[in-house]
DNA sequence: TCTGGGGTCCTAGGACCC
DNA sequence: TCTGGGGTCCTAGGACCC
């Protein structure tokens, strides 16, 4: 038996927004918000445009005038900038700990028990460093499992007086702080499950701490029964760091406007499928399958609604984006209705493999065939990623169509591209 | 005028097999 | 009316996460 585990998550604070101020001192102390694609609606905030009471997810034109009246900076996303700042969080972070599992762009699980270190006083070096050398400031909570050190994040978060680091394991009262936290906060138990919990009177984490495991697992699956465990202390989830290959590849966009015609809707939808592409092989892998889908504005409803999806096999599992496109071209021949006012539509992929170690068919150029093609696509791949992305493109996916995209306060690509790097200015 | 995008896992139920 | 007992595989739908 192993000795008792210690988990530590580190998560960093309002992500998106603090990466705009890190190059930005200026934004110092002022309301900031993101926007998604489209600038639609709000995906982070920083803690003074919490405290206008800006939620999470409104809407950007309804919320116009109060960031007007209240100077608040408005960044359409980048995610150039914000997936290297993340990799450069995750590099610094994994300086301190080989036992790392990056759970998502801004947030990591760290086992600490079998660091020599005091985990409290480790993790305080952690944040100190990490802000040092990258701007952002984060959070980190301890516990005896995933779902305890996610509480003890939050704990860390929202009571300034931890100065960012908060431990569960060893606290004297932990009672006291699983019941502040209420049911929907918990990891693991979104809208739905709340809302069926709170018809049964369990509204904190400590309610729900107490409940019988059978009681859970009949009405919430296995799933909800290892966050039952995990909050009792028994770990059910261990640190994954298994590099994994993605099951499927999506790209996909709300339009700006609605589009009706075809070879436009053609144009876009080969663009996400080189998207699709791009992120194939660098993740090194192929797909065997591609399905292309199309919507309508599903908020007009005075409108004629229509929606659609197909896929296809590819005829030999690829990565190669004229393969990828072909299909593309010929799924959207099958789905798209004319007639119709499109307001979305996304290419995604399955079936995906290594590209490596994959056993070919009869069929299938060997893959010295297949050399040119490959020697193309990592041309592009390379110019691309110097050169910002899409500079070089095919040319199915049009030339005409950034407009698609609405993206009016977007910051530069100040660590990816070579145009916009910070400047220090003397 | 204006409401994101990208993922994973689990279960139930049907088809099909012996 | 009655109409076994297992298995496996696939899909759709529902839940969750960031």
């Amino acid at each position: 038996m192993p000795t008792s585990t210690i988990f530590a998550l580190l998560d960093c604070n309002n992500f998106y927004a603090s990466c705009e101020r890190a190059f930005n001192p200026k934004l110092r102390g002022k309301p900031i918000v993101v926007l998604s694609n489209n600038d639609g609606c709000v995906i982070a905030r920083s803690n003074e445009a919490k405290a206008l009471g800006i939620p999470m997810g409104a809407p950007a034109f309804k919320f116009q005038p109060l960031f007007r009246k209240h100077g608040v900076h408005v960044f359409s996303s980048n995610f150039a900038l914000y997936g290297d700042m993340s990799r450069r969080v995750m590099d610094t972070a994994s300086r301190f700990t080989p036992d790392m599992e990056i759970y998502s762009i801004d947030e990591a699980f760290l086992r600490l028990d079998r660091m020599h270190e005091q985990p409290l006083e480790l993790t305080r070096k952690i944040r100190a460093t990490i802000l040092q050398w990258t701007g952002i400031p984060v959070s980190i909570g301890i516990g005896r499992t995933k779902t305890l050190a996610k509480i003890a994040n939050r704990v860390a978060k929202k009571q300034p007086e931890h100065g960012g680091g908060f431990s569960l394991v060893d606290y004297p009262d932990p009672d006291q702080i699983l019941a502040g936290i209420d049911i929907e906060d918990v990891w693991g138990i979104g809208r739905q499950y709340s809302k069926k919990l709170r018809e049964f009177g369990i509204r904190n984490a400590l309610q729900f701490s107490k409940l019988e495991k059978d009681w859970v697992k009949k009405r919430m699956t296995v799933n909800g029964m290892h966050t039952l465990l995990e909050l009792q202390g028994v770990p059910c989830i261990p640190l994954d760091q298994t590099v994994t290959t993605p099951k499927s590849i999506v790209c996909s966009r709300t339009f700006a406007k609605a589009i009706m015609d075809k070879v436009q809707l053609e144009q876009i939808v080969c663009g996400y499928a080189a998207r699709v592409g791009e992120r194939l092989r660098g993740q090194r892998c192929v797909a065997g399958q591609l399905q292309v889908f199309l919507l309508t504005d599903r908020f007009r409803l005075d409108r004629p609604q229509y929606s659609n999806a197909a896929t296809v096999s590819l005829a030999v599992p690829s990565s190669h984006t004229p393969d990828l496109i072909r299909s593309a071209q010929r799924v959207l021949e099958l789905i798209c209705k004319p007639g119709f006012e499109y307001r979305k539509a996304g290419v995604m992929v399955f079936g995906i493999e290594q590209e490596h170690g994959r056993r070919l068919n009869l069929f299938e150029p060997s893959p010295t065939d297949r050399v040119p093609n490959k020697a193309l696509m990592d041309a592009m791949d390379q110019i691309n990623t110097k050169w910002g992305a899409m500079t070089m493109r095919v040319a199915a996916e049009g030339t005409g169509q950034r407009w698609v995209m609405r993206q009016a306060h977007l910051s530069p690509r100040y660590t990816t591209h070579w145009k916009e790097l910070a400047k220090v200015l003397s």
